[in-house]
DNA sequence: GTTTAATGCATAACATGTTATATAACATCC
DNA sequence: GGATGTTATATAACATGTTATGCATTAAAC
């Protein structure tokens, strides 16, 4: 068995170590919406949930809501589109902005995410991780244990009889 | 000025959160690389660093010290020889493995390395992170604000006359 | 009002992670 | 001791982030 430098070298490598957790946090949560059959990637949830909450966004707006650089919010944009969860159109003012919106097919998904898949999400994380406390570092080593010990898909989910 | 989702969804989104918030903390560490004058990339050191404390490890064995998988650790293995900072050769004992040692330019790398960067990149993450404390969504903000306000390179580095 | 600068999006090229699978070397089992 | 399975690495194909840059449109300057 050989020692996890990343673990071990702590705020040296914390970068590394953050997108390690987050990406074994994404593979898990597209594992919870796989299971409920739903035909989307967790990266994009994010896209629909802004414009929901905020209604149409142009492409920048969206990279800046979602925290990525533009070309990759167009390049999601583009299969949300090819998806059918969301509609494009030049802005009426400004033809270079391109106002995003949600199709009906787009609101459909959100709504039923909101109702289904989001809380449960929201729980499986929260308990891994939500009654933590202390150092950074201790609590990302307590996750990482944790989802070692059970994944996203297998905490808290509709409690059912064990 | 558009609202940032993913840090409004909480739990949520703590995947996208984690990957994005490690993705800065790493550009801003091979910024700190960079003007130091080191030809190599962040995501390079913990394959050094892993063959520096453990000694010659295969292919496989680096996938795991590093955290990835083995087609990642093969590539960026691929990447260090290049550059020349590691050697690989057949295990006497099991061909199917490779052995990976730091070559002398490897080991003056590490070295150096140990010094003068790391401790540097481990201050500034300090300064960012180390005192934080309570539940993780908060610290992750605080993270947030404080390299908004900060980047890595400008935090802790040798302490010069301000 | 035409020229020039700035802005918004698209695209290309690259980085670095993943899964799936091929291939070579070792291990095992009659 | 040769057939069969397992293991270690390599490679291909893909996902999704980045930076750099081009093009169309709007805004600003004169």
């Amino acid at each position: 068995m050989v020692e996890d430098v990343v673990r071990t070298l702590g705020f040296l490598c914390m970068g590394s170590r953050l997108r390690r957790i987050g990406e074994r946090l994404q593979a898990d949560t597209q594992q919870v919406i796989d299971e409920a059959g739903l035909s989307i990637q967790a990266g994009q949830y994010p896209f629909l949930a802004a414009i929901d909450r905020a209604g149409p966004l142009t492409i920048g707006e969206l990279a800046q809501a979602v925290g990525i650089t533009q070309p990759g919010a167009t390049r999601t944009t583009g299969q949300l589109l090819e998806l059918g969860y969301v509609d494009m159109q030049p802005a009426p003012d400004d033809q270079r902005r391109r106002l995003v919106s949600l199709t009906a097919k787009g609101q459909d998904l959100v709504d039923h995410s909101k109702k289904v898949i989001w809380p449960r999400i929201s729980a499986a994380v929260a308990d891994l991780c939500g009654d933590l406390d202390g150092p950074i570092l201790e609590q990302l080593a307590a996750i990482e244990d944790g989802l070692a010990v059970a994944p996203l898909a297998r905490r808290s989910p509709v409690k059912e009889e064990t």
